[in-house]
DNA sequence: ATGACTGCAAAGCCTTTGCACGCAA
DNA sequence: TTGCGTGCAAAGGCTTTGCAGTCAT
């Protein structure tokens, strides 16, 4: 039986995307400031989504900082331009996560106890997704799921 | 091509809701307050998630009324206890529904230029989450689908 | 009579906005 | 040089909490 899940652990550095990030925003017109460029990387950096606080943070220990202002106009251009995926996973706080170009994502099972959030991929739900979608009256062009329940260790 | 969504206006008063919510609030040891029933019967009466500032507009304009802070702590009670579900659906607030007993539920489809929310009901999409949980290794015991779009009215 | 329920107001968080200064092009 | 980018601080919006009066049991 073969897991859904997704090591977290396998993220690199994701040097396309910071490319294809700051490539995006530049054709939109942006300049390449400092704090732009240290929020895509961040991002770029991430196994899975991450909130503005949290980018903030590791911003912070690095050598560079960025404002947290300058933090959340530069998700909003990234969202807006669909560089970035925005989500809300029922913790009241919005995460993001680089959106891959070639439309290739994963959903997210949080664990309600302790709130851990762990990727994960399947064929099926995404064939199921794009199914009922042609059969909405929508024009659908995302779409999120998110798990809820107990992680391995808090569920022992 | 049968479709997905659901009709909001089909729903009407939810007395059996009500009645299985109120019970199982006295069955936690809840009194019947005026604000916990209001919010009660308010949430009962709803084709579709309503979030906790609407529900406190839609009990103004009744007879009774209801501060605020009482319906945000009944909310957190039916919660806690399963009988309704709060949702976050991109837009920074919560939502919140009844949850039925039996576990029938919908999701919901976001026009992301006019706020509309859609809810829809699909099979095939229950049996892949219901497939994908089994792979996982976490402990599912709920689920929320959010497609974001345009609406008919709005892509025209 | 006792303890729960309620509403108001204040406080908390996350997020957005206004504004003056600094940097990219 | 010009205007975008940035950071600070203040403002906004939703949600939670403290507290004193009120109501259910």
């Amino acid at each position: 039986m073969a897991d859904v899940t997704i090591d977290p652990m396998k993220a690199t550095r994701n040097e396309t995307w910071i490319e294809h990030a700051m490539q995006g925003l530049a054709d939109a017109g942006y300049q390449k400031g400092a704090a732009r460029r240290a929020v895509v990387e961040c991002l770029g950096r991430q196994a899975c989504a991450v909130t503005a606080l949290e980018i903030e943070e590791e911003i912070r220990q690095g050598d560079t900082a960025a404002g947290r202002a300058s933090i959340y106009r530069t998700l909003e251009q990234l969202e807006e331009l669909s560089l970035v995926h925005r989500l809300e996973m029922g913790t009241g706080t919005a995460s993001y996560e680089a959106a891959e170009p070639g439309g290739e994502h994963h959903h997210h099972l949080v664990c309600d106890r302790c709130g851990r959030v762990v990727p994960f991929q399947d064929d099926g739900l995404e064939r199921a997704i794009k199914g009922l979608s042609r059969r909405s009256r929508f024009e659908v062009s995302e779409h999120d799921v998110t798990l809820h329940g107990l992680c391995e260790r808090c569920a022992a």
